[in-house]
DNA sequence: CTGTTAGCGCGTTCAA
DNA sequence: TTGAACGCGCTAACAG
């Protein structure tokens, strides 16, 4: 590892310096006092060999890294982008640095790679894993102090950060209610993402509360392209009758409102679109793209508090979930008149 | 650090298996050959105590990580966010982990941050340094083995991977010459950026080359928000003659164009726009940004494979700069007849 | 083929 | 206050 020109050790400095090993490590470590003398003298020692000490002797006496681990399904992805930033900016202020490792959606290598992960860093974040409950609770249990991020583990002594996909769903249903639409359509995430499983609750939640309402659900996707490829379908579903179209994330949702646009679609005028986690890009899209936001690198500071904690050796601390805030913007408006008055056909029929 | 339920040792799998410490050894590295017998008993042992080898310890004797570190200025940018993903993903074929350290654009925390990283791993990416060239250079010369991004060290012992910038741009400039734009903008990114400043000098390259084009170069930003920011000063430069502006990145690109068409400003009716780095968004905007396509995660497969020779001790490779390749879409066309004709006019003149 | 021994570089007792 | 000695867990020599 770092070892500078050719590995000088802590005894090369001690010998320099005329004192013992020990005498050197304490002034590095400034932990008892040490004669002033001696201080200059190794301190000088040390400037003149360019000494600096070996981070896996380190590791090997204390036990620890100083580093912890991010295991996440797909780099790729903004959202992890940005918790990712956030840990490591927040983590980084405390001395420590993360490891990230991309398991690119192999669900079945999700475990040997958190295992691995987790042997050689002090501490582990789960970012959505997909991998089935039972083996993420046997995970968890092995490689603490952990965090996990965007999956529900009730029961489980894990601190978890995540967003509240279903309010963030019924918040986004009751927007569009109140914009008179009564017939919706919702384009699904990953199957294995548990986080597009949170949001389906919020749909059937939705429905439950809005008899009145209907929402057919597609698969999707999570990148633009599964958005772009999605428009066929959403078309089908507009001439049943539906007005809006919720997609799993705001990728899914730029995506299709380009093939829209392509195909002579308007949005909001035909077709109203709304997308999840309100990337930068939503601000500036054609039409502006209705959101949810999701606070990124906040999340990522959060997940470092909780994983400090536990380091420290601290509780568990509670589950937090951000509360998606909506973001009305241009892509979502009231339904076209004709929409309307065949839905109160349907009504009357 | 990655210590199981209570830090079983090899020792404890020897005492369990009845053998010495070193058969344990060998039967996990498997490098000598050793009685089947044993073998079995110690892997049962193995199992039995849930035994895993302690990576720090390893780390000490080995003098080595498995881990490299990547310095990055933003890991909010998507170029960056690419190359860490292709990095990550190829050296991760090969056992090694990534370690990442944001300097968040903090110029003056680069070289220490680099050097600590370093200490804590096998080898290090400096992706896009800011700091100033011979600080550069010391770091460069201290941290080996080192694979810098994206800035040139005319004569420097190091590997380097990067865009051809120059000829990036002037791709472009050809491009939008060849549509009939004689004068363009070009709106500049990150003063402390060595790409940017390799942008200009394609600017330069071609106005030399096309004396009878002219290039105004204005200050602009890397991302969204300066982009669109960015548009007064545009627009100003367009009631100076110009057709087509060149953003420093597709964000910037983006970002302008949104505001370009809040302003009703028709791209590319009015105004030809194109951005750098072909981020997926590019394709999907309105119109298509016409862009140079760089391959992010092919360089961070290539940053893996200089590291990995490097590592290996072998000698230190050859630069390769990938050429970006254009991509022309929607934003770019002809300029407005009135701009041919008041050019035309100017020429007269 | 196996066991014994000696470090890897550092922190930390324990005497002095 | 300082130094000598030991141990962290493992691998690589060297004998047997």
């Amino acid at each position: 590892m770092g070892e500078r020109s050719r590995g000088v050790t802590i005894a090369d400095v001690a010998a320099h310096a005329g004192v013992s090993q020990a005498s050197v490590s304490r002034v590095l470590n400034g932990k008892q006092t040490v004669d002033p003398g001696i201080v200059r003298r190794v301190q000088a020692s040390i400037a003149a060999l360019g000494y600096a000490p070996s981070a896996a002797a380190r590791s090997l006496v204390h036990g620890r890294n100083d580093t912890i681990a991010m295991v996440v399904p797909d780099l790729g992805n903004p959202l992890f982008q940005g918790i990712l930033q956030g840990l490591s900016l927040a983590a980084a202020a405390d001395g420590y640095r993360v490891l990230v490792a991309d398991t690119a959606e192999r669900v079945d290598e999700e475990e040997a790679t958190a295992l691995e992960a987790r042997h050689r860093c002090d501490a582990l974040v789960l970012c959505a894993p997909r991998m089935p409950e039972t083996r993420l609770r046997r995970v968890v249990d092995r490689v603490a102090p952990v965090v996990v991020v965007n999956r529900h583990l009730p029961g489980a002594d894990v601190p978890i950060v995540g967003v509240d996909y279903v309010r963030g769903i019924r918040d986004l249903v009751e927007h569009l209610h109140g914009l008179g639409h009564r017939h919706l359509a919702y384009l699904g995430g990953p199957p294995s993402s548990a986080s597009n499983a949170e949001r389906l609750r919020g749909v059937e939640e939705a429905v439950a509360a809005h008899p009145e309402m209907r929402i057919d659900v597609h698969p999707g996707g999570s990148r633009l392209d599964d958005g772009y490829e999605a428009a066929e379908t959403v078309l089908g579903a507009r001439e049943r009758g539906v007005t809006a179209v919720m997609a799993y994330n705001d990728l899914v949702a730029l995506g299709l409102m380009t093939r829209l646009r392509e195909l002579g679609v308007d949005v909001p005028g035909d077709l109203s679109v709304a997308g999840f986690d309100d990337v930068p890009m939503a601000r500036f899209a054609l039409p502006r793209l209705t959101s949810l936001s999701v606070p990124r690198g906040e999340l990522g500071a959060q997940v470092w508090a909780r994983l400090r904690t536990l380091i420290a050796g601290g509780p568990v601390e509670h589950t937090v979930l951000y509360r998606p805030r909506l973001e009305p913007r241009e892509s979502t408006a009231p339904p076209p008149a004709t929409a309307t008055a065949a839905a109160a056909g349907k009504d009357r029929a």
